[in-house]
DNA sequence: AGCACGCCGACT
DNA sequence: GTCGGCGTGCTC
């Protein structure tokens, strides 16, 4: 049987708890059914929260509806606990919950009168975990997002709140022991040399020394509990707190000053610094968009309000977070892997009580509550790992445009190379279009200039002119940058005598030949094997490996350049923690030196010794299959001729290629990203792809094909029928086999959504997620919806 | 997702 | 005789 009413609102019971989760700004409600919510769009009524009547119900309840961890897309019934807690029961509660034969951590969402089960059915919250809720735009966000990516609410609560919340740890801030010294007469330690050194410690610190302090200077738990004993020392319990309010100016260092574009850009962003105005920074490399949000959040600390920045995964590095510590006297907190639990809670906690005033994280720092909320800025806006690409399938980009909407405050989406989505809505004008064209050194951004592969010899995949050219850039005592996107000494090993390729036994796709170790190893899943000494086929020594690598280029480079460092940085170099950071030191001291290595080089870092850029292939994405291929080709090569000629000195970028009159790569070179970027959105436009549609890529896996493709087959067929009887305008594709249909062994199929509405794709992805979880078949299998997929793979 | 229950194969 | 394989089913 298909499920019941897929359209707005039946799921969670989101209409009871919208009331208490509406926008803050009345602007918010006005505009809750008209307003463009997410880059691309109508928002649809069914994907927001509905502002609706007022008030708990009117009598007594009895049910409490809590959101518990589990893939389960519903919440469950619970009779209160014996202790109510400070607050009374009302949604956003943490509660711990017996669930089946253990006990889990939920989130009460909604009070009700009644249950669908006898009462008899119904158990009892084991405790509410606090006194007062979980802010409220941390609740509807949650709710939002569980909504818009079809996703367990529980399961999305679960991971936007810290682990020490998930794991039922109290919300109070994290305390510590500091041991004070009291004033005693030492002597009386004779006896105890090792005590009298501990107390002549702590008499240095009369604010005190942590024990972890203490025992960093090899005192034990032991001497201090008999000093405290003995009345020397006394602990105090204090509460630690990520951000400490500081006093004085705004500013811990001045601004830069800005240039005319750089200060037109700022004053429009200071005219409205209320409301929800979307803005694009469109810059080119080096354009001065940091300064930007750095005098943004400055304009928006002053009045007391929060500004939440995002930054791509790779874009946290300690000189970013120097750079945004330094300038402000205010508290900058950041969220990144290196925190533990506990710190990570910290900063949440400051940041939901409005102590932190700027906020820097990446992708799941959009779940960061905000209690006084100013900006949300997103850097690098078209990068990739905005998106999540399993479990909730967000795009963190996406909910920062709805979470700034909600909460009627500017947003402000930088990069030098925009993300089409964004783009589009920059140049219909739903989105402010500021765009930075100069670059402080006054040359222009390099040009590209393609190099022809065919026909033509090459050494560790480098043409002989982009070898003269790395040669006279050392001459000129400068840096060489070549990338090369693939990690590893070879993409693969084949036997010249019969044609045998090195295949991974998992997947369909061939394995990389690794010299460091020698090994052979598949980049999709985890397999590796010894390098046979013949061919496992017909027995010829003769193999060869084909094509390069960043470590055969690395090679290549060495011998050709026996007296220059030749740094290599992919994620094998690079695996060491810290290594990296100290490489681009090393580089940034300026020693004319060659840097080979993947997009890791490519995106942000400051290079300012590098004049050359040699991209190695350029072809990757020219004819791939994902429509997106192309777009996310161009930005990353935009990004790396970035890197070339920042500083004082023009650059040269040499862009290896085997279509050098292809058309799209030549506007690139010759007009640069914004060109191209128009040129091929009008192409999407006509073929009717994002963002001129909405998708939704349903995959089926399993380690049978048959069983995937089977209920690939049946959810596209029941889908299809509902459509139709539903007059529902959405077009459904498939199922079609992935483009590497088998990876470890499983077998992905997909089903592809498209309408040209979101709602439509809401409604239709809706009712498919609705009939798989009533499906048997689908119980067998494992499948997921990925709401706007960045990539078909 | 967990975590049971349940019914068939090789072992102390 | 049991330990344990993963199929099936449930969680308010």
């Amino acid at each position: 049987m298909p499920p019941p009413d897929p359209l707005p609102g039946t799921a969670y019971g989101f209409e009871k708890t919208a009331n208490r989760l509406t926008a803050p700004s009345d602007r918010f409600r006005a505009a809750a059914h008209s307003s463009k919510l997410i880059a691309g769009g109508q928002l649809s009524d069914s994907v927001s929260a509905q502002p609706s009547s007022p008030g708990l119900p009117k009598g007594a309840f009895q049910v409490l509806k809590v959101a518990l961890p589990s893939p389960l897309r519903r919440l469950f019934d619970y009779l209160p606990a014996p202790r109510t807690p400070a607050c009374g029961w009302q949604p956003g509660l943490r509660v711990r919950v017996p669930f089946g034969r253990r006990d889990v951590v939920g989130v009460v969402v909604s009070l009700a009168s009644g249950s669908e089960l006898p009462s008899s059915q119904l158990r009892a919250i084991g405790e509410a975990l606090d006194e007062a809720p979980l802010p409220s735009d941390w609740q509807w966000l949650c709710q939002f997002a569980a909504r818009y990516y079809q996703h367990s609410l529980g399961d999305t609560m679960q991971h936007a709140m810290p682990a020490r919340l998930r794991q039922g740890h109290p919300m109070a801030g994290r305390t510590q022991t500091l041991w004070l010294p009291l004033p005693n007469d030492e002597t009386a330690l004779a006896r105890a040399p090792k005590q009298a050194e501990l107390y002549a410690l702590l008499r240095q610190h009369p604010h005190g020394l942590p024990g972890r302090a203490v025992s960093a200077h090899g005192f034990t738990r032991e001497q201090l509990l008999a000093l405290q004993k003995k009345g020397f020392i006394q602990p105090q319990e204090i509460t630690l707190t990520a951000a400490q309010p500081t006093g004085g100016s705004l500013l811990a260092s001045p601004s830069l000053p800005l240039n005319r574009e750089q200060a037109t850009a700022l004053s429009v962003l200071h005219e409205k610094l209320d409301g929800y105005h979307p803005c694009l920074l469109e810059g080119v490399t080096g354009s001065g968009k940091t300064e930007i949000y750095l005098q943004l959040i400055e304009a928006l600390a002053a009045k007391g309000k929060q500004s939440l920045v995002l930054v791509p995964e790779i874009g946290l590095t300690p000189q970013t977070l120097a750079r945004f510590k330094s300038r402000f006297r205010v508290p900058v907190v950041a969220l990144h892997s290196g925190l533990t639990d506990p710190e990570r809670l910290d900063v949440w906690e400051a940041a939901a009580n409005g102590r932190a005033l700027v906020i820097i994280g990446t992708r799941s720092a959009i779940f960061t509550p905000l209690a006084n909320p100013g900006a949300i800025i997103v850097d690098e806006e078209h990068d990739g790992s905005y998106k999540q690409h399993d479990g909730l399938r967000y795009h963190a980009r996406d909910l920062a445009v709805a979470r700034a909407h909600y909460h009627g405050i500017p947003l402000l989406l930088g990069s030098a190379t925009p993300s089409f989505e964004s783009l589009q809505q920059a140049l219909t004008g739903a989105y402010r279009h500021l765009r930075l064209t100069q670059r402080p050194s006054r040359h222009p951004p390099a040009k590209l200039e393609l190099i022809d592969l065919r026909h033509q010899r090459r050494q560790g995949g480098l043409l002989p002119n982009a070898i003269k050219a790395i040669k006279s850039t050392l001459a000129a005592g400068k840096q060489a940058l070549i990338f090369i996107n693939r990690r590893g000494f070879a993409p693969s090993l084949a036997c010249h005598s019969c044609g045998w390729m090195a295949e991974c036994g998992q997947c369909d796709a061939r394995m990389t030949l690794h010299r460091q170790p020698p090994l052979l190893a598949c980049h999709h899943c985890d397999s590796r094997r010894a390098l046979p000494d013949a061919c496992p086929d017909c027995g010829s020594g003769d193999l060869r490996a084909l094509g390069s690598g960043t470590e055969r280029t690395e090679e290549t480079l060495q011998g050709l350049f026996p007296d220059t460092t030749v740094h290599r940085i992919d994620r094998d170099s690079t695996r060491k923690k810290e290594s990296f950071e100290q490489v681009l030191k090393e580089i940034q001291r300026g020693e004319p030196c060659l840097l080979v290595g993947t997009q890791m080089l490519a995106k942000g870092h400051h290079l300012p010794h590098v004049t050359l850029v040699v991209v190695v292939n350029a072809d990757g994405g020219l004819y791939a299959a994902d429509f997106r291929a192309l777009e996310h080709s161009a930005q990353l090569l935009e990004q790396v001729a970035g890197r070339a000629g920042r500083a004082a000195h023009p650059g040269r970028v040499l862009v290896q290629t085997l279509h050098p009159d292809d058309p799209h790569l030549g506007q690139l070179a010759e007009h640069g990203y914004g060109a191209l970027a128009r040129n091929l959105l009008e192409e999407r436009r006509i073929a009717k792809l994002p963002p001129f549609c909405f998708m939704a890529l349903l995959r089926v896996e399993s380690p049978q094909e048959q069983a995937a493709l089977a209920l690939a087959q049946h959810a596209a067929q029941a889908l299809r029928q509902w459509l139709k009887n539903a007059n529902v305008p959405v077009r459904c594709l498939g199922p079609v086999p992935a483009p590497m249909e088998r990876r470890q062994n499983r077998y992905h199929i997909h089903v592809m959504i498209t309408a040209d509405k979101r709602s439509h794709r809401h409604a239709a992805a809706n009712w498919l997620v609705q009939w798989l979880e009533a499906n048997r078949e689908a119980r067998k299998v494992r499948w997921s919806i990925d709401i706007d997929p960045q990539t078909l793979a």
